[in-house]
DNA sequence: CGAGCGATTGAACGCTCTCAAAGTGAGTGG
DNA sequence: CCACTCACTTTGAGAGCGTTCAATCGCTCG
């Protein structure tokens, strides 16, 4: 059912010496993006020896909302969608994770969220009351996490004034900007973006049906203002443009 | 233009003594349930010499997106509306704030939406450079802070899945319902719940014109399952099939 | 009592959805 | 190497939900 693998390692603290994660943190890709770039390196240490490193294949599960929310998580690689279903399985992506994101939100002791993987995805894996020892002991901790709170708060709002007042062609090029915002913010090119989702998963985050993405990915296209490459890259080839699009002034 | 008015009191600092805002802190209606709630009496005071009162009319700004966000604002009285807008004028209300709530989250040095109040509202407003004094001295606050944060993200995750994936009839019982758990959180009976927000601003929370807010109440009504009160108040008589309805099983 | 604004109701339109079919591409096995 | 499969994407036609435009109603306040 899945080649989902788990590298524990917990075990004696042999601080700067074994490989803790997949690899040991002070390596870790994403240092310094994340929560643990608050940390020092010997901080750093007490966080390795709580965390496992999972791999994971493309859409499968993370954790579902429904669970007990015992641990959180850290993308280490890959992309990873976030989603509510209602009764009648309709659903609603609330937003794509990638490489330094966070996860595990919670309300009360379960999750706010289900969690799947986009495309092969690796994440480390903290519990969460570990978690709370660290941030008894480090406050800065804390304050790295309000400020990374209060981020996708902000985010959040921009995607509740996407859902209920952009039209279909004004919500897709919002989502290629925001695609293209990410990847600068990570050190990427503007253009040509990674678009790995699905159709499917672009109109479940944008309220819309694969269909309608489609539909206006097309219309973008013969436009001239994007150009679909091969290995899920699209280039934004008039990128003022979109953002005028993006807010309906055309 | 505007019933604003702001009571002064900063001066010198006698802590137990004098009426620090409109009413001492101490006696504030809303203590325990906001921010300060995780202050004790003593750092009370600290939090009382940097505040002021304000009280506001009905749809009078508190501020506005693109202002500096130099200030953050606890709702003592009233509710608020937060919101953003689109070029063209397309709004979309993020969210309403009642007493005890807190608003002032920003992004980089200005808000993240506009706030305006629905009805006559009290609110303190602290300087925010201040707050982070506080901060600093008072860990927990911290911790209170991020909690709130959560909180909030969890219900920002619902509003986005009502605007991506509900219908009109889903999203206005879903908002009912809203209105009722907030007043019982706050110890208010479950019914009659109080909807003091115009139609306009109801559809533009919901992502909906005011034509069909105001059909969907009359469908509901005509159904027998709410009756629109005098004075703002809307009595649920059947909260079981409110909640069957705003998830679509019906 | 009259003015004015918000709420309600009605009729017609249009954007997006639904249903359906054809196209495309990656992976598999002959 | 090629044919086949299967899932995803694209395209088309028609329907429906919510919008738009417009008129009436009803409450609140001079």
């Amino acid at each position: 059912m899945s080649d989902e693998q788990i590298s524990e390692q917990s075990g004696t603290a042999l601080p700067a010496a074994g490989r803790r994660c997949a690899e040991p943190c002070g390596d870790c890709p994403v240092r310094g993006l994340s929560v643990c770039g608050a940390l020092a390196d010997d901080e750093l240490h007490a966080l390795a020896a709580i965390m496992q490193s999972r791999d994971l294949a493309p859409n499968q599960p993370v954790f579902d909302e429904a669970e007990q929310s015992d641990y959180l998580f850290n993308i280490t690689s890959g992309v990873v969608k976030l989603f509510k279903l209602l009764p009648d399985g309709r659903r609603q992506i609330t937003g794509f994770l990638g490489a330094s994101d966070f996860l595990g939100l919670a309300v009360g002791d379960s999750y706010a969220y289900s969690a799947e993987t986009v495309t092969r995805t690796t994440v480390c894996r903290f519990q969460r009351r570990h978690m709370d020892d660290l941030l008894e002991r480090f406050p800065h901790l804390q304050r790295r996490l309000f400020s990374m709170a209060s981020t996708e708060l902000a985010a959040a709002q921009d995607q509740i004034l996407l859902l209920g007042r952009k039209t279909a062609q004004e919500k897709l090029c919002s989502f290629l900007l925001l695609l293209s915002k990410r990847a600068a913010r990570r050190g990427h090119p503007e253009t040509p973006v990674y678009m790995p989702m699905s159709r499917s998963d672009i109109a479940d985050y944008l309220g819309l049906t694969t269909e309608t993405v489609s539909r206006n990915l097309t219309k973008l296209k013969t436009r001239g203002i994007i150009r679909l490459l091969p290995n899920s890259m699209v280039d934004l080839r008039d990128i003022a443009t979109l953002h005028t699009l993006s807010e309906g002034e055309s």
